[in-house]
Parts: structure tokens; C-alpha cells; sequence
DNA sequence: ATACAGATCGGT
DNA sequence: CCGATCTGTATA
């Protein structure tokens, strides 16, 4: 398979979002590779988006990769325990990330298991299969992703994305993100994508 | 120095 | 619905 190169990465996060459908998520861990599909994701615009971090090119230390060339991964903790997994978009300056929100497992999936519920992947329900890596947080620990891999070079070897088959335009669902109540107007930006009939996406 | 809320999740 | 758990961010 094949990858992606930088300028993949350099458009607009909501065109991001779209075309990372169906494409593979990989981590080169010390537990071994690990692979999702992913099937779920969200675009963060930045400036005028008040649901994104960088609203109003709001510039701090943890935004501060947003604000750096796309391509690179801006991982940050959420609710102190969780760890949310971002793909920096657009151009140097124009902090847009793409939120990859689910995955489906495809390889590593025993190593995903026992990382996530601490116990071997025979040992799980079919259920927990399903929820593996069905959410932000949920895939973040499933695939070993931390915040040590914030500001990382998604064009690298450990942390990087492969082409996969964008899925047809009629199995692309759009709608609202979740968990951005707080957000105004921005609550109803139609900036979440997933793929139809994926039991993989998270719930709503 | 202090206060407070959050791009989540799992259990009740 | 609620609590866990802690850092980033704003305010002073």
C-alpha cells in the first residue's frame, strides 16, 4: 500500500476529514504494528470555528502544532484521562486539525485488546470487540497513542497514514459534531463525516 | 495563585 | 445521568 504525501495533508480540514474515509491509521509500537481503517472523523477550523482549540487563532502552548506545517499529529488529554488524536491541516499558520473520531481494527487487533481492556482479545466479548477502537478515546489507548506522540511527523515510520479506498460518495454520512455544545453557532457546522453501516463508528 | 471547564467514557 | 481526574487557560 501505498503513502500519502505532504501535500495530502495541505488542504482545508473539511476536505481532510472527507478524504482520510477509508484510509489506514499505523502505529509502529514496541507492542508491534498496529493498523486501523478509519471509518469516523471530525474537521476543526480554527479561526472562526468556535468549537476548534485555535479558535480566533488562539495560540498557546498546546495549540501551538496546529499553527505548524500539516502532516503532524496534535494529540493533547481531554477530561484527564483521555488522549484525542488530531491530524494537522491546511498551511503554516492556519490552525485546522482533522479529529479522527473511530477506526476499525485490521491488524494488531490482539495487541489493540489487551491495551484497551488489559486482557487477551479471546477473553473479549463481542461487544468489546465492537468498541475497541469506536471513539477518540477509546482508539488513542487501543493503539497506544499518547500525547508523547503530539507535534510527531506523520510522514515519518512510527506514526503515519496509508492510502486506502475512499468509500462512494453515498456511504459518507454528514452531520454535526458531538460534545461541542458549548460552541454557539458552531454546534451546527456539519463537520463530522463516518462511513454508512460502519459498526465501527462511535455511538449517538 | 487560584478557579474552572473540557473535541470522553463507562457504570448506574 | 453522573463522576473520574488533571491540564490548559483565563483572570487577578
Amino acid at each position: 500500500m501505498d503513502r500519502p504525501d505532504r501535500n495530502f495533508f495541505k488542504i482545508s480540514a473539511l476536505k481532510l476529514a472527507k478524504n482520510l474515509l477509508g484510509y489506514y491509521l499505523v502505529h509502529v509500537t514496541e507492542y508491534g504494528k498496529l493498523v486501523g481503517r478509519i471509518v469516523e472523523t471530525e474537521a476543526y477550523m480554527g479561526e472562526y470555528d468556535k468549537a476548534a482549540h485555535s479558535y480566533n487563532n488562539r495560540r498557546t502552548k498546546r495549540t501551538k502544532v496546529m499553527f505548524g506545517p500539516p502532516g503532524h499529529a496534535y494529540v493533547y488529554l481531554i477530561y484527564g484521562m483521555y488522549h484525542c488524536f488530531n491530524i494537522v491541516a491546511a498551511e503554516t499558520n492556519i490552525p485546522q486539525a482533522v479529529l479522527i473520531r473511530a477506526v476499525e481494527p485490521v491488524e494488531g487487533i490482539e495487541k489493540m485488546a489487551e491495551l484497551r481492556y488489559n486482557k487477551k482479545l479471546d477473553k473479549c466479548s463481542k461487544k468489546e470487540i465492537l468498541n475497541l477502537t469506536s471513539g477518540p478515546g477509546k482508539l488513542c489507548k487501543a493503539m497506544n497513542i499518547t500525547v508523547k506522540n503530539n507535534g510527531q511527523d506523520l510522514c515519518g515510520n512510527k506514526l503515519f497514514i496509508l492510502k486506502g479506498d475512499n468509500p462512494p460518495e453515498t456511504d459518507i454520512i454528514t452531520t454535526t459534531r458531538i460534545n461541542i455544545d458549548y460552541a454557539e453557532e458552531a454546534v451546527h457546522f456539519p463537520y463530522r463525516f463516518y462511513i454508512k453501516n460502519s459498526p465501527y463508528v462511535s455511538v449517538r
